[in-house]
DNA sequence: CGTGCGATGCAAGTTACGTCA
DNA sequence: GTTGACGTAACTTGCATCGCA
């Protein structure tokens, strides 16, 4: 398998990067192929090996690794964190990014100063790979003071151990910096809606889509990441809204069929017991479609059963509830039986 | 071949921030 | 200016899976 990956001309992992011309205007110059060989856990991943989180190819593959210059992870050395873990606190009067960051938090990207959604343009930083270790996975641009240069650990370990140190620098910091922690920052319109469309192509992201993405975006990769997450968190409670609804409202039409069901057989043996005789004749009953509520005239004798149906459709799940069942005339079932065709059957047919 | 281990991704749950009425 | 509700970015935890030794 061959994946061909490109921004800024025209074969870009994205059909919607041809609408977003402003967001796809950066001329990123960001070509990849990669052989694929390992079978993907997710049929939606690629089959392709993927760079790991501190930056090496993932996961051994027959072909040999893709040299990326997007994005590569390479996660800064803890000392390096902790030079740049309060940037803002120099003693150097120019406006470092990140104090230039600080100062724009809270303001409309592109209403002036520095959008704090974008990575912060470093001086000889020519690729995204400065920015990106510089603020990932908790840059100063989006998580200050918490977060600097952890460079998204590699392992549970890593992460647990990174995150304690956080932590703790945390904690340490809080005492310092009345209780900063950490800032969220709102993605601008443009950029989620750019990742909304992403996400109508595929829920998921493998990482060079991830990558692709945070670089369309001047996004980190994490972000990406958490966005797709809780986008998916999203659909998912969305959609376990509707089932609820629908379930809801399947309880409240079963409940009411039973509440006619149980006074119609109260009538029922209230007739019997006063006129036995009808009883022994064939019945009529009213079906009703519960989705189209049309109703369908059956009647049965012992063996056969006839349906008339004026509904125009299938049943709704294929199960057509006995609905209204009118009382029983005497004289009313008296038509002969014809057809062994069920209701079911009748249903179909006339759908 | 089976096993342990590290790496990775994702779901679920939680926290905390930004916005708005 | 304050407050509570709400949306959501970011984080934590646990689990599943894969590749490798």
């Amino acid at each position: 398998m061959e994946l061909a990956l490109s921004l800024g001309d025209s074969s870009k992992p994205f059909s919607f990067l041809d609408k977003t011309p402003k967001l796809s205007g950066k001329d990123l110059g960001f070509c990849m192929a990669v052989g694929g060989g390992r079978s993907s856990r997710s049929p939606e991943k690629e089959e392709e090996p993927t760079p790991g989180r501190d930056g090496g190819e993932r996961r051994g593959s027959s072909d040999p690794p893709v040299q990326l210059d997007l994005l590569p992870f390479s996660p800064v050395p803890r000392r390096q964190t902790s030079q740049l873990r309060f940037p803002w606190l120099t003693d150097n009067n120019e406006a470092s990014p990140y104090i230039r960051v600080i100062f724009t938090v809270g303001t409309e990207p592109g209403s002036g100063g520095l959008d704090v959604n974008r990575l912060p343009v470093l001086a000889g930083a020519d690729d995204a790979e400065d920015g990106a270790a510089l603020s990932s996975p908790n840059s100063a641009v989006s998580s200050f003071p918490m977060d600097f240069g952890i460079g998204n650990g590699s392992s549970r370990g890593k992460r647990d151990m990174e995150a304690e140190t956080e932590r703790a620098s945390s904690r340490a910091s809080d005492d310092d910096e009345n209780g900063l922690t950490r800032k969220k920052l709102r993605l601008s319109k443009e950029q989620s809606a750019f990742l909304e469309e992403s996400f109508k192509e595929h829920n998921t992201l493998n990482p060079k889509q991830k990558l692709a993405l945070a670089k369309q975006l001047n996004l980190r990769p994490r972000q990406v990441e958490v966005w797709f997450q809780n986008r998916r968190a999203r659909t998912k409670l969305k959609q376990t809204e509707v089932d609820c609804e629908y379930l809801k409202r399947c309880c409240e039409t079963l409940t009411e069929e039973n509440r006619r069901l149980q006074k119609e057989l109260q009538e029922l043996r209230a007739l019997k017991t006063s006129q036995p005789f009808y009883m022994q004749l064939p019945a009529t009953t009213l079906t009703m479609c519960p989705s189209c509520e049309r109703v369908a005239t059956t009647t049965t004798t012992s063996a056969t059963t006839k349906t008339v149906n004026t509904g125009n459709h299938g049943t709704a799940n294929g199960v057509a509830l006995p609905l209204n069942r009118p009382k029983l005339h005497p004289f009313s079932a008296l038509k002969p039986a014809q057809g062994s065709q069920t209701q079911a059957q009748a249903h179909q047919a006339a759908s």
